[in-house]
DNA sequence: TTTATTTACGTGTACGTACACGTAAATGCT
DNA sequence: AGCATTTACGTGTACGTACACGTAAATAAA
């Protein structure tokens, strides 16, 4: 650990050279006025000659900010711990920016209802936060949300799910057609000439649920693009409960026999997994989203064969952290970050570190 | 942006509620000599009570540490871009907390001569760095220089390859057995009852390569657990010249023609994907190691079918953030980080920022 | 008992930047 | 010309911590 000695750079450096005192270059650094152009020039000259960049310590030390960054996204339901994981990534970004004055409160909605979603933004807006990362499960409502925070001039990030036009900061997040192109080419190594695949959305919402659109067109399209004649069937199943689900796949295996592969556009293919445990298909091949405890566990007894994952973890971690190098203008945060597309298997989801 | 107003933190409350100056509680929080058991008692009290974090910045800024981090790696190379992935990595890292007045300084070795090892190693104490990271390619000699550094008191990093026992802060890197396995499984799925398979090692030092072994051996316990009676085959080739590899391969092919997949221990397996191309066997599923724009290219059009990685980019990453947290005492480090195994093919390479 | 040493503290300055305040000089206004 | 305002700076203090230095009191050594 060396000390520093006679520095060459700092604002006190930049003012002994340019013959005038570390105000005035406080005021060319910061953009300030009352600083006549002839000197802010010359100052200018010397803060490029020197490559200077403030010490980011003093500057946030001398500055004393306190910032607090908002989160707006579903609780972590009985049914799924999936938001956990976002959850997880945000609370460790908020460990590590405290120490520079950054604290990170967390509202949350439930999935099932409009209403509490719209309760919980409001009483977010009512901290005036400085910053907002949202999930924007709910479109409408959160394009309302969205001009209202960019109304405020507060800088918005989106994880999840994107909502174009925003004018937000930054979107992190999965690129759902992609992933169902993945899962078409997995299951597309194993199937034989003449067999079927099934494609099944679960939601209780079906009809807004866009995600489930999205990957169920990336799936369909691999094969289209592939030229291949498999014969893609799709079951849209409206309830979550695993004794309607039965009923409706047992009813779609049972006219279709030629069923070879199942493709679950969800989280919920755990549900498929149970129902196929059952029914002791394991000729069936399953494959799934997210890194969930019940579908890891089914991932390893073997009913499941591949889980996709985007880094759920990851995508709160880089949300908050995107919006902490905005404002601290650390560096550049670029308008959309799509996440990587993993494929989880019996083999490596112990390294998985979701 | 708020201001702090009057604290409740920070050292002037702690001595302020011990009734004692700044100087005396400094002492206490950094475990110096010079108080009363009672009063150090008493602080320490205060301390926990009210939960009490340095200022990070504050601290930082008085101690005006300046800390070199040292890092040796191999050079890259013309044969495969493979390093410049950690190294960009570091160089991430390095940027990051510059700012934080750490340096990072990057010595290089040449991965066919245990000399150059020797040389940059030497050279790189020379300079007197505070932390080192290192990627342990020549098991000897980075024992030999893993002690040397022990004896400096300097905290090590070891990326890419793990030696045990030799006191190091952390490794960062694959479980290569297990990426084994993985391959293992991915090629289990299209194989047919009678199929072989081939596992190919391509080294100028196969016998020194433990990376290989390590990795062959994963992906035949694989089998042998499954309890399959498929044959695996091995062919080691002691060159990297396309010609050597193309004999030795279409000899082995010749010999077996059931062969229908091939498992390519490194990252070399564009070589194969090349001659196989060229032969026109694209009946053989292909599956290698690695993230190079080579076998980026052999994924696009079909010749390699998948490649596994372990995120080069963050090891080097992560192993600078390692030594980093460590010296500034920003969290605990973990003694062994193993990194997911990921999977990578024609449908999700797009977004794999390796 | 006197002197030297140790113990247990307090004080002051420094780190590099931010920002409020003060103030000469220049300019504008009537 | 006389006064108000603006321009273009300089100065001082603060941020929270680290650390060197100083010093009174307690203890040990003579």
């Amino acid at each position: 650990m060396k000390k520093t000695g006679a520095e060459l750079t700092g604002v006190k450096e930049i003012a002994r050279r340019a013959n005038v005192s570390i105000g005035t270059v406080d005021r060319v650094i910061h953009n300030r006025k009352g600083v006549s152009d002839e000197t802010r020039q010359k100052i200018k000259l010397i803060i490029e000659e020197l490559d200077f960049q403030p010490n980011k310590m003093a500057s946030l030390l001398a500055s004393r900010k306190i910032l607090n960054f908002a989160v707006l996204i579903p609780a972590v339901s009985t049914e799924t711990d999936y938001w956990s994981y976002p959850l997880n990534g945000i609370k460790q970004a908020a460990t590590e920016i405290k120490q520079f004055g950054v604290t990170v409160k967390s509202y949350f909605y439930d999935l099932d209802s409009v209403e509490s979603f719209k309760l919980s933004a409001e009483e977010m807006l009512k901290h005036e936060p400085h910053a907002v990362l949202i999930a924007p499960s709910f479109v409408e409502e959160s394009i309302t949300l969205a001009q209202k925070i960019q109304e405020l001039d507060i800088p918005l990030a989106f994880i999840n799910s994107d909502l174009p036009n925003q004018n937000n900061l930054t979107y992190i997040g999965p690129d759902l057609y992609q992933s169902g192109r993945l899962a078409a080419q997995l299951i597309n190594f194993t199937i034989q000439q003449n067999d079927k695949v099934l494609a099944i959305n679960i939601s209780s919402d079906l009809k807004n649920d866009h995600h489930l659109l999205r990957k169920e067109h990336g799936f369909k399209k691999f094969f289209e693009d592939a030229g291949k004649p498999t014969e893609i069937l799709t079951l849209n199943i409206n309830e979550t409960k695993v004794a309607a689900v039965e009923k409706a796949l047992m009813e779609m295996l049972g006219n279709q026999p030629e069923i070879k592969a199942i493709f679950v556009t969800n989280s919920r293919v755990n549900i498929i997994a149970e129902i196929l445990k059952k029914r002791k298909r394991d000729d069936i091949l399953l494959i799934g989203y997210d890194f969930l405890k019940k579908n890891i566990n089914y991932l390893v007894s073997g009913q499941i064969t591949f889980l996709i994952c985007q880094r759920p973890k990851e995508q709160g971690y880089l949300g908050i952290m995107a919006l902490y190098k905005h404002l601290f203008k650390i560096s550049e945060v670029e308008k959309s970050v799509y996440m990587p597309i993993d494929i989880i298997t019996k083999e490596n989801y112990q390294f998985y570190n979701s």
